[in-house]
DNA sequence: ATGAAAGCGCTAACAT
DNA sequence: ATGTTAGCGCTTTCAT
């Protein structure tokens, strides 16, 4: 004899000897006697009963929130990954996590886990088309976007201030009196990106500097290695290199320094998200931080404002940060 | 005139002037006429109506897989993660997934991932008390330990084959002669740790090796940078390190360089993990890859089976293997 | 405080 | 092929 089915607030009803609604009184935590409250505790874990709380979700709302993420081996990610989850759960949340390949299948995430009728949505791929951002708009489930703007749509954002960003870098190797500026970039899919180098690139250019030359295409070590293989390959050495992220900045000065050429005594480096590693020894990076708690808080806020009732669909932008390490030659 | 409240398949039928099986079988891909599925396809579209999936639980089993991790911004865990992910959507899983805070709510986050109706829990939390796998083994719901061991409880696990690995070391440390072994350890809570720590302890024993020093208590850079400057104030230094964790030796390796004591000509240092990092320019760090697909391909298998109806609980242990970089000094 | 009964959105079994 | 009906496990009236 298997007793396999888990049992349900019947029978532990029948069990205990009282109604059905006893039980569901018990657990919901409402007016029940403290006889009746023993019994039913007493036959549920006898029984190995447990109430389902998937069924909120048709008396009442579900507590699922979606998080559709990209780019998870990226070393930013976890740590945002991580907040939003005790972020979330904190506020009694529950969050369904579902991976995405690139931009590709991002329509098909979005909906798959809409169809969980999840309360909220949260989106940290960069790699998102407007056509989903559109979908995302029209949803009428909050989503909220993180760390990708997208222009001309309604939903809410939240993003680091990236042209900020990339102006700051440009001022700061301007003030140094760099003259060969270099751009590692990221996948220009990403408005991330494109607001980067748009920052860099103009302030540059307002400052009366050279046009940076760039390579890259995504963020990864090895991409910032080749990069920085390229740069090496090229006729004039730059005397600084902004990198749109610390990966693509490890990868660089892994393969500047392989190649003999000093960090930052021959070329200094700029990276960006100040990810832990970046304050390792064998790094020591100068880079931008983006203040990922604050980021994820308001995000969170955002998406908890919309769920209760707020129509405001805000585009909030948050201030990277300069965090000055060794990888900046002192100014002259 | 506001329509905030999501349509069911009964608006999609009235609307479309069919009944409302009709909208379930279109939904469901079961046998109705083409005009039939236009008709209703056609409404649903208007009224933007999606099944509900979570409804599923009710007549069919859940298809939710809950995935319990400690240690996210490890970067081992990242990966493991991603994996997870795309080996359990592949089949047609969605995962719940539930952070924690090291071993203290390890009991809590299993409840709560339970209530949900879970087909299946994976725990990726070393740091796994015996009370709780013995709740797992309880449970109606298959659960499989990723990385932890616990022995006498009839719990599903795949784990790395942590005391052979740590053999591993010994004979290499001894083969390359050396004299002086220290051992940078994680948390001996986890069984990955103990284990790794009596293979390595045994097999040094066996062959006549010295009694390694200690230190170390858990998986990050900072701690092993701690414990690097702790084996340097001791009185002899040591001429070889087993890390237990590739972050443990990256900090380990960058307080011994910056104490001008080089990695491997001074001392030589072996990893855990092989995370991508340890291959990266800064590090080549010798290590012992963890084979993390193979794992989590194990473990996604094992938790299938056991959906599918198996009762075998089976605890599965994969040899680590060895990666030969740079930090080892070449044997005399 | 408790039980009976209705209903949430869906699938499945039963009719036609 | 389609509609009708009966549940699934719960929360919530509504009585008592």
């Amino acid at each position: 004899m298997k007793k396999r089915q888990q049992p349900s607030s019947i029978d532990v009803a029948h069990h205990a000897g009282v109604s059905q609604s006893a039980v569901s009184r018990t657990f919901s935590g409402r007016s029940v006697s403290e006889e009746t409250r023993r019994k039913v505790l007493r036959a549920a874990d006898e029984l190995g009963y447990r109430p389902n709380a998937l069924l909120r979700v048709i008396t009442q709302q579900s507590n699922l929130i979606g998080v559709v993420m990209g780019e998870i081996t990226n070393p930013f990610y976890p740590e945002v990954l991580e907040a939003f989850l005790v972020a979330l759960e904190e506020r009694g949340y529950r969050v369904m996590l579902k991976h995405l390949n690139g931009a590709k299948d991002a329509d098909a995430a979005i909906e798959e886990v809409l169809a969980y009728k999840v309360r909220g949505i949260i989106v940290t791929s960069s790699y998102l088309g407007p056509e989903i951002a559109e979908r995302c708009a029209k949803s009428d489930v909050p989503v909220v976007l993180f760390n990708r703007l997208i222009h001309g749509v309604d939903v809410s954002a939240i993003s680091c201030d990236n042209v900020d960003a990339g102006r700051m870098v440009a001022n700061l190797f301007m003030d140094c009196g760099f003259s060969r500026p270099a751009f590692i970039s990221g996948s220009l899919a990403a408005s991330s990106n494109l607001d980067r180098k748009k920052g860099f690139f103009d302030r540059l250019a307002e400052r009366g500097g050279r046009e940076p030359v760039v390579f890259g295409d995504e963020h990864s070590y090895e991409v910032g290695a080749r990069a920085a293989a390229d740069l090496l390959a090229q006729p004039e050495r730059p005397d600084c290199i902004f990198c749109a992220s610390d990966v693509l900045a490890f990868g660089a000065m892994d393969t500047l320094r392989a190649a003999g050429c000093l960090v930052p005594e021959h070329v200094s480096i700029v990276g960006f998200d100040d990810i832990p590693m970046a304050a390792w020894g064998a790094f020591n990076l100068t880079t931008l931080r983006q203040p990922r708690r604050r980021m994820v808080k308001e995000a969170v806020e955002i998406l908890l404002s919309r769920i209760d009732g707020s129509s405001a669909k805000p585009v909030r932008l948050v201030p990277a940060e300069l965090v000055m390490r060794g990888t900046l030659k002192a100014m002259a």
